[in-house]
DNA sequence: TACGGTCAAGGTAGT
DNA sequence: ACTACCTTGACCGTA
């Protein structure tokens, strides 16, 4: 098994210990310059006291909430806010730097590149945009931009395509995306294809893997997704366990030792970042290095 | 201050 | 056709 104190750990969005989020947002109805300048004052100050918190906790990677700038690719966004705060995140972007944060985001569901509704394709390439362009302000060299395929729609391949297509053009966006697999819809071979279709890594997410493996062992999955990260930073991996009580693919709250376990033992080299994705935040890392310690203790 | 209904957006699957 | 569900929880009016 791989040494865990060599894996770079990290996690969403918030931190529990410190009731910190980057992920303040409002209602579309009080979408005011006032409004949004305050929210983004807050995730600014949270993500400060987190990146502090991490490197004084032994973590390195943040993936920053999609809230941070609320409704920033929003066609009524009502200011300009690259211009307005183009220096406040670059000196956030500076701390993280400073104390060895890796950054990173994830849009969720309603991203949909390969839709075959051009509106649906123009309103996910603007919240990719947005994306990449608060990746670039940060001055994250080595940032991740975490995408699924999405829907299926008319047929597989053609949605790979579109999905290609659509996303070829947009350098800014490549420069930080990475593809996902997920639970149900895309298993870790069509990702490969897509993400080599475009000149991206993929990130392995291990519960997803679990309920979609497409007969790939953990251990070969692994191999396959480590050569695509070539260029762009240490290999990032996603950890996850089932909450027990829900439906198949739910997040827990923690990680279940033997997951961990899991993972750390198919892996060829401790050299890899995993993001912890449960719902205890940094506090299910914790747990996960605790029960680790004890039973690498005599 | 706590709570429950609601919130920008898309898509799948079960009925 | 309709509904539940996904999920980064958070906002906001009401009690």
């Amino acid at each position: 098994m791989q040494d865990w104190r060599a894996v770079r750990w990290g996690y969403p969005c918030e931190n529990r210990t410190l009731k910190a989020s980057t992920n303040h947002t409002l209602r579309l109805a009080s979408l005011t310059p006032q409004r949004v300048q305050e929210r983004v004052a807050q995730n600014m100050h949270d993500l400060t006291r987190i990146l502090e918190w991490n490197s004084q906790n032994g973590f390195e990677l943040f993936r920053v909430g999609q809230h941070f700038i609320p409704f920033a690719s929003h066609p009524n966004f009502p200011y300009d806010w690259c211009a307005v705060h183009r220096e406040a995140i670059g000196a956030i972007g500076q701390l993280a730097r400073q104390r060895g944060q890796r950054l990173s985001m994830h849009p969720g569901q309603y991203i949909n590149p390969s839709s075959p509704n051009p509106q649906v394709v123009e309103r996910s390439l603007a919240e990719l945009r947005y994306s990449a362009q608060l990746l670039h302000l940060l001055q994250a060299e080595d940032g991740v931009l975490v995408l699924h395929l999405g829907g299926i729609y008319d047929s597989r391949e053609k949605s790979m395509r579109r999905f290609i297509q659509n996303l070829r053009p947009e350098t800014e966006i490549l420069r930080f995306l990475a593809l996902e697999n997920d639970e149900r819809l895309w298993n870790l071979s069509e990702v490969l294809r897509v993400a080599e279709g475009l000149g991206v890594p993929v990130i392995l997410d291990t519960l997803h893997h679990q309920l979609n493996p497409n007969g790939m062992d953990l251990r070969s999955a692994i191999q396959e997704v480590i050569p695509t990260w070539q260029g762009r930073g240490r290999p990032k991996l996603h950890l996850s366990s089932q909450d027990s009580s829900k439906r198949a693919g739910a997040h827990g709250d923690y990680v279940l030792l033997e997951d961990g376990i899991a993972l750390l033992d198919a892996l060829p080299s401790p050299e890899v970042d995993i993001m912890v994705e449960a719902k205890a935040k940094e506090q299910a890392v914790l747990r996960l290095w605790n029960d680790l310690r004890s039973l690498l203790l005599p």
